[in-house]
DNA sequence: TTGCGATGTCGTAAATGCTGGCCATTCTGA
DNA sequence: TCAGAATGGCCAGCATTTACGACATCGCAA
């Protein structure tokens, strides 16, 4: 690759010009600039970002790490933080992590390695010690929709425990007293809240939660697949479902239909978060949603701000969820 | 941040000693490498990989653009690559562009700055004049699903002509006689082989297409709006339409819901390229798939020979496409 | 006309954090 | 004793930016 110094001797100039002509720095004379810039132009020179970022310090560029990136939810939250990133001319890094620690540990050291100057995160991890090693601690951080317990950072995420409140008053108004629960993945902070939120909501309409309508998840279509299969098994089955996020529904909908049983007729299913283009096609899963664009743009502000240096204590932004009303569910 | 000196200082060796430390390369003694390690462990040093990449001209990084990230379609593509480069400890980046060209650019230029070693594209250009100032020329670049004009480059892509064919011949077996399409966007490849495959699949049917049947579309959930609105507002409007992607398909069944028109029951509906969550929520349109996670695999590998220098010419993978037979579609 | 500070233009060289070739020294075993 | 092998330091190089300094030019007051 041709470096800063080809083109300096190719105009004839030294390279601190060649430079003041690509960053669009004052003092240099017009008629330099433009020889420079023809030269530019022909070479189809491209600066090397990397040096460029050795001795600024900084690298224009957010990332963001998610543990599912075929969950529209994470999706569409990246597309808010990219909006707000092309605002301010900052690059965004995607890095995708399949719900798996090591996983996690490898994209952050190695974006860590690159210098990126903010890092918005949504974690698989439980707790903040078990990647904060991966971590630069001076970091601008954000925390997105989990928050692994004792890793202190902002934090956008939606009222989970409202959010199961929601879904659970829903139910309970169409006259459902066993409802079932697919926890997300354990020790999940999101998790963690809807589950609580869930037990609250049942004892505020004064139903006593019992321990074997809780089954476990992991946020993925097997805990889906496999909680279902578990509550359905039971001696007492639920009337109906509450799944702890959008893909564990599908996999709790995939064992459903191979057991030939019907939604809404055989169980009313709800979930949170909504499943964007699957909705479209077909409106039918009844779902707590999230203002899911908003939470990417508010995260990537909240970087922003917090690399600019503005603020020093800690924020948390938390979001309401909506019931979208659809037909996975009916009176009993 | 601190650099290798620091440490080196703090460990009482020199840089080089570090360095052979931290990447594992053999001539140091234990004692001191123990030493070392310690401090690179207390420290939590994280070199500095930018500096490295400057150094060693190469950044063991390889980037995928895909113009649209919302689209399962290209998240599962990106999976597939994520696994082959990880098996090989590659990063990936991944470059989101909206399906705008002058994104892409940016993006690709941006990337290029950072000197990654490999580029995997699915392009939202029409010619690959509109993106070669862009690219480095001596790349290794790998197209995929799309291949602007006059690119030359490795490419892998299905057989569109012969999906749009299997979706031609299924649903002239219903006894469609008069089959609309939604093209994709003009002047991608993609969207011309699959318009080409359509007409050729009528012709080969005894069928004579007809312009008005053709309404041009973006691959986007708008032009799936409008390319139905238009086909339906034909004095005699066809009983089957096929989409030239998966979202134009949901653009359309949005329009079409608001029109109170039943799919299949008013008109047969089929695209290409699957739905993967969505279709699983609802196993609801026909559609013609293709291997996507194998594409993203086919795609890493080539653009890692490419990389390792093997095979110095242009290659080409075409995949085959399945039809995946649902309950979008009726007998006439 | 001269003098001089302000301003504009440009080059030199150091610094950034890392690798790797080269060389010097020490150690090992025959 | 001596050939290697093992160990580790020095320094150049990678592609940038930027502080500093050298000149040139200009405006304007003396």
């Amino acid at each position: 690759m041709a470096s800063i110094y080809d083109i300096a001797k190719m105009a004839g100039v030294s390279v601190a010009t060649v430079s003041r002509v690509i960053n669009g720095e004052k003092y240099v004379a017009p008629e330099t600039r433009e020889k420079v810039q023809k030269i530019l132009r022909e070479t189809g020179f491209i600066p090397n970002a990397n040096a460029k970022s050795l001795t600024k310090k900084k690298t224009n560029t957010m990332a963001v790490v998610v543990p599912d990136l075929t969950n529209p939810f994470f999706t569409e939250i990246i597309r808010g933080i990219e909006q707000q990133a092309a605002q301010r001319k900052m690059a965004v890094i995607i890095a995708n992590t399949d719900e798996d620690l090591e996983h996690e540990r490898l994209a952050i050291r190695s974006l860590m390695g690159r210098r990126v100057d903010a890092l918005i995160l949504a974690s698989a991890a439980r707790a903040g010690k078990e990647i904060r090693s991966s971590l630069r601690d001076d970091i601008p951080l954000v925390l997105l929709d989990r928050k692994p317990n004792g890793l202190e950072a902002d934090l956008v995420r939606s009222d989970d425990r409202g959010g199961a409140e929601i879904l659970v008053d829903y139910l309970f108004a169409l006259g459902h007293r066993r409802i079932g629960f697919i926890s997300g993945k354990a020790g999940i902070s999101t998790a963690k809240n809807r589950l609580e939120g869930y037990v609250a909501a049942l004892r505020g309409h004064g139903l006593e939660p019992e321990q074997e309508l809780m089954a476990p998840g992991d946020f993925q279509r097997t805990g889906g697949r496999e909680g279902i299969l578990k509550l359905l098994a039971l001696a007492q089955p639920p009337t109906a479902v509450i799944a702890a996020n959008n893909i564990e529904a599908i996999g709790a909908l995939e064992a459903l239909r191979e057991k030939k049983l019907d939604v809404p007729g055989d169980l009313s299913l709800v979930c949170f978060d909504d499943l964007e283009l699957a909705s479209q096609v077909y409106p039918f899963l009844t779902v707590a949603a999230q203002p899911v664009k908003t939470m990417g743009a508010v995260a990537a502000q909240l970087a922003l701000e917090r690399l600019a240096g503005q603020s020093s204590q800690r924020r948390e932004v938390v979001m309401r969820m909506t019931l979208l009303e659809r037909r996975s569910c009916r009176r009993v």
